[in-house]
DNA sequence: ATGAAAGCGCTAACAC
DNA sequence: GTGTTAGCGCTTTCAT
């Protein structure tokens, strides 16, 4: 294989300057002479411009780095496939990193990017607004999808990071909201307040008084709009928290289910908290819906495998990632506005009147 | 935020040139006053070089490219788990492309590769032979993994594509090969041949006769091992496929209940192939195991949760892509050699013995 | 409409 | 051991 053709060879032998060529392909002015045979040229060399010699001209690379927290949370792969889409017919590279969830890779990564003049960004923050501080010092366009980062609020008050996240996005008086970093960045997530309350009221309807949130990381709204459903007064043993792996959210559910033998619902806050859910249950011999209805946040190809068919809150994940690559792809041309996308209540077979 | 810092500001600030900088900070030979003084300014300006400047001048991006055909399928996400996971301890980017199993966009895909001057990559190929020239002429390194591209080979002849594969991969005579490109690259693949025969044979010790396969795009390997474990004489009613989308998976195992209600197991060639069998079994009203046994390929969290529970051959994803990875890393230190990783068979509940 | 020329930030010769 | 310099391939003034 021999060096590829570059601006310059195409210029020699089209008989014309570089400037010329680089214009013709970037659609500048050129009478229709020039053009044609600088275009004929071009092809015949099989010439395709090199992204390096660009991007270092414009300090800055094409495309668009993606930070999810982990590629085998089916969600997040529905998340970069829409993502992916988008970049695809934009003709835009994608750069992926994957966090583990954990802060202090997120802020590698970012780091990473940065040095790769990667200045817009698609992210499922794990850290908080300080972990992105350098992003946005450095100038970085970032579309922040499923849900903003943390506040880093004073750790006296940890309620409060959810309910401004809740207000912001739920349009509520932005007086009313701290002054805050975050409000100037974009974000597209799901409605989950309503997916929540809507679940909720289900399961209420079903006769079901004691229901259990499951929750994650990143999931303070969705746990808002929990307790916003359900109370007040809020059964706070009846909230609780996994850190992001498939084990820590099975000792969750499992805790959860010990501790409180009298629930009779529970409302897992993704995917991978309903798995831990349903295996906990089995492990426990509770059956599902006849001791314990669930409710998943995520419909996944398997939740109509399960035994019985998981009911869901449904939240359009590839929409969701297609939506953040237009947003970050449009930047510059018109200031990226935050989207809320619905979500649905799929009732399949898991939840069932209160025994 | 202001202009970043870059080797020349340093260069000044440490009263040094910028070749010395350049040095210092990719572990050249200096004085370590010098470097001393070089290193803290460095650090004072917080500096961070431009992979920019540097691509250009070595005319190669670092890092890799990374193409799969679908993330939303979990044992991909597996897989770019750990070509992630290395990628990030290398602090090398990852451009991720995600084919949907069809040649055209992976040809797309790997031009757009190739203009960001990214030459190394890793693939789930879904294109033949002649999709991969352009890449191999352009002199890139790449390491396929879950198997290789189809052989291209004459139209009258599709089962030599798969016998060939297996040859290469199980070690046999390459005497016996014919020559082909696809010989000088390495892959990381699973033990298909291993797998898929112990499968049979389990099903086999079960009592059943007549066993189904139920293929995906480029599974010519597990074919091959299924027609080796099985007979001869195989019966080609038995041995049918899906195009790789969920639709088509879905279609093809209905299908094959509906056309041989006498078959008593079946194995899925994958995670998504396996789903769909669930599914159609279930439209059908055969109960698993009573009236179906079933083995799929890909161990996934789901498999456990499935009523009964999955019978599977798992895979090392994730050291799929980590190998893959350092593989392509490591490439022009030592050759890539191909690497064949264990499966195993984990018996759950989907297999019972012949009604 | 077009060409000449100046870099973008970096590394690798090459000279000292 | 260290500085100087010549580009890598491209876009973009600035003349013409």
């Amino acid at each position: 294989m021999e060096r590829r053709a570059t601006i310059k060879d195409v210029a020699e032998a089209a008989g014309v300057g570089v400037a010329t060529v680089s214009r013709v392909l970037s659609g500048g002015s050129a009478s229709p002479r020039t053009r044609e045979r600088v275009l004929a040229v071009a092809a015949q060399l099989d010439y395709r411009p090199s992204a390096l010699g660009r991007n270092l001209r414009q300090r800055r690379t094409g495309g668009m780095g993606l930070l999810v927290p982990d590629l085998t949370d089916t969600f997040y792969g529905q998340l970069a496939e829409g993502v992916l889409a988008c970049a695809r017919s934009a003709g835009e590279p994608v750069v992926l990193g994957s966090t583990g969830g954990d802060p202090e890779q997120e802020a590698e990564l970012i780091g990473m990017l940065l040095e790769q003049s990667v200045d817009r960004l698609i992210a499922v923050p794990s850290g908080d607004a300080e972990t992105w501080t350098p992003a946005f010092r450095a100038g970085m366009t970032v579309v922040f999808a499923d849900h903003l980062p943390a506040q880093a609020l004073p750790e006296d008050d940890p309620a409060a990071s959810a309910a401004n996240d809740l207000m912001l996005l739920d349009g509520l008086s932005p007086a009313a909201a701290p002054p805050s970093r975050s409000l100037d960045v974009p974000a597209v997530v799901a409605d989950d307040r309503g997916g929540i309350r809507t679940a909720v009221r289900y399961l209420r309807g079903l006769g079901h008084k004691r229901i259990a949130f499951l929750g994650g990381p990143g999931q303070e709204r969705r746990v808002a709009a929990f307790r916003a459903a359900v109370g007040p007064p809020v059964d706070e043993e009846l909230v609780v928290f996994g850190t992001g792996s498939r084990d820590s959210a099975y000792a969750a559910a499992s805790g959860l289910f010990q501790s409180r033998p009298d629930l009779t619902a529970v409302v897992a806050g993704g995917n991978v908290l309903g798995e831990a859910a349903v295996l906990a249950a089995r492990e426990l011999d509770l059956r599902v819906p006849r001791d314990v209805s669930l409710v998943m946040y995520d419909d996944v190809p398997w939740a109509e495998l399960c035994a019985p068919p998981l009911t869901v809150i449904a939240q359009p994940g590839r929409d969701m990632g297609y939506r953040a690559a237009e947003l970050v792809l449009r930047a510059g041309t018109r200031r990226p506005r935050s989207v809320v996308l619905p979500t649905e209540l799929i009732v399949r077979g898991s939840c069932g009147p209160r025994r």
